[in-house]
DNA sequence: CATGTTGGTCAACGCTTGTTGGCAACGTTA
DNA sequence: TAACGTTGCCAACAAGCGTTGACCAACATG
């Protein structure tokens, strides 16, 4: 029943150039100022679309992960899966290079970062790991190798991470993530 | 052949609480104002002694890791090792929070924590991998994973990755720094 | 035609920021 | 005592920020 607004086409050049802005600037540097610049348009209309900058930080981080099929999966490629995907989303826009950047200087950021991979990455753990009662700290060790390589990669872009094909990168990192996931606690 | 200054106290206390600030808050919202208020001073006294902002963060986050002798270890312990000290190095102060979260934002902190890592892990991965020639990626792969649980841990502060015991953390990430540094490449 | 709603600009507000220069107090040295 | 460099505070500056409200043009509806 969502009938369509003339102004629909702006809210989507707004929330673009935001998350444009929030994936290279980071939350404090990129300024409402500058993406109503880049949207064409006046300031003002942020703050009549989106209420104020949190919100529209809100707004632009609003994301699906979409985990691939869990279940039907053969349990022994699941790190190769796991790494592979996210490797995809993270390539295929800017929103969570965004929530990477903000999540390290705002507290909103970083709460939406964490809801995302506990909710994304707590189903897939606790249907795989030996242990149900450790899926959290597997979660955790996962999400340190897949973020760790998203912040060398994407965000602080030191040369080689840069260099790697994700190919690479799948080889390098899957049996990573398998071992955490499935391995005994050692 | 350095004299003692008058002000010596006063410089120290700045950088202190400098360092806290950001390592904390990040470049941007570390104020100058702030900082001074910590220190108990004037913000003008900040810019006699530092020049400006970048100044002050340039000498804030000058550091030492002090890598641990390398050539002496069992090559097979390698991973624990490195991960051991590195855990170490983070939980003695707050630089390395400090310049991590600024990488992120600040083009100059991402320089710095490249450099560091470039310097301290370089050699020792040169020395050890089987082909000296993917050093660098190896190299990469090790500091995505130990950035990666700094990350989480100190930044983020994913409640999991929080509650683990350093021992439990170097069990679990030992082995992969061991991996990323000796298996053949896959 | 008149009227209300929507999409948009403009100018300004109050505030905070990094940064600067003047000025007073102190310690040292001549 | 007199001159001087050091240490510190105070007050202000220009610029940039998020945010607000008045106002105008276009459109839809009666």
């Amino acid at each position: 029943m969502t009938t369509v607004r003339r102004s629909d086409a702006t809210r989507a050049a707004i929330l673009e150039a935001a998350r444009e802005r929030f994936a290279s600037d980071g939350y404090e540097r990129a300024t409402i100022r500058a993406i109503a610049r880049d949207a064409g348009i006046d300031p003002s209309m942020v703050m009549r679309y989106y209420g104020n900058k949190e919100g529209l930080f809100a707004a632009a981080s609003e994301v699906e992960i979409g985990l691939p099929e869990l279940g039907a999966l053969p349990a022994r490629h699941i790190g190769a899966v796991l790494v592979t995907h996210f490797l995809e989303r993270w390539e295929r826009d800017e929103v969570l290079t965004a929530m990477l950047r903000v999540g390290v200087t705002n507290e909103a950021g970083a709460a939406r970062m964490q809801a995302i991979f506990a909710q994304q990455l707590g189903p897939v753990t606790r249907g795989v790991c030996p242990d149900p009662e450790d899926a959290p700290r597997r979660a955790a060790l996962v999400a340190s190798q897949i973020l760790g390589m998203a912040l060398t990669r994407y965000v602080l872009r030191l040369p080689p991470a840069v260099a790697m094909s994700t190919e690479e990168i799948v080889a390098w990192l899957g049996p990573t993530v398998q071992r955490y996931l499935t391995a005994e606690a050692p």
